[in-house]
DNA sequence: CTTATCTATCGTATATTTACGATGAACGAT
DNA sequence: ATCGTTCATCGTAAATATACGATAGATAAG
């Protein structure tokens, strides 16, 4: 990020732009699809399922729980991820939020100000 | 990304995710908002309602731009930015479509297996 | 033509992300 | 206690992202 300026923006917009950054790898929305798809939420079974190895699927799941997207409950030598309801909805509603906001407001022309 | 493994992962996987790259900072979610809620909408503009110089705006407005979210209509020497109603309502389905997936499958306890 | 304004791009420095193999930690089974 | 399984973390390399100043290009104004 380069001298990251991160806490001079808006709370809001680092919010959802920390979820959207959680995002923003195809190998964790498939990781999502996955946990909602599938009865059992092993790591392991995550990893048979994408073209990558084991210790960066790891790092995947992590991200995904830095946000909240997603738990892990350890189960003996087992982790058994699954995703979070409640965070998941929340991230929806703030996504939700404005992207209704801008398709709202948003179709003012570019062209107005032409001669 | 270190020899990135991007096109291994399915389409729709790979879209939302560039489109979530692209709303990863807070400074383009910012810049969304203002661009719906200003009437001009020209780069400097933007550049003084942000922390940021100049060229490195512009180089946010190109990724905004990269995915169609926004676009610019040249004016003189100035560019004229605004939102792109159809990309955005596009992406805004996309991220309702996996939004609500989840939050309707999602909620299965990661405890069915314990003893 | 010259100047001023506005924006994109270049060059550069630094931080972060992605990816892998190797290793370590935790646990069940033997 | 030892072994195999499962997953996280470490170390490392390469690619991207972020940010800035400097510069170049395009156009309006004079």
């Amino acid at each position: 990020m380069a001298t990251a300026k991160t806490n001079e923006f808006e709370k809001e917009a680092i919010y959802i732009a920390d979820i959207a950054k959680a995002l923003s790898h195809p190998a964790r929305i498939q990781i999502l699809k996955i946990l909602t798809e599938m009865d059992v939420c092993m790591c392991g079974d995550i990893v048979e399922l994408l073209p990558l190895a084991q210790s960066t699927v790891s790092q995947h799941l992590k991200e995904l729980k830095r946000v909240g997207l997603i738990k892990g409950d350890i189960d003996g030598p087992k982790v058994c991820y699954c995703v979070n309801p409640e965070s998941l909805n929340k991230a929806k509603k703030e996504f939700e939020i404005i992207f209704n906001h801008y398709t709202c407001k948003g179709a003012k022309s570019c062209r107005t100000k032409k001669k």
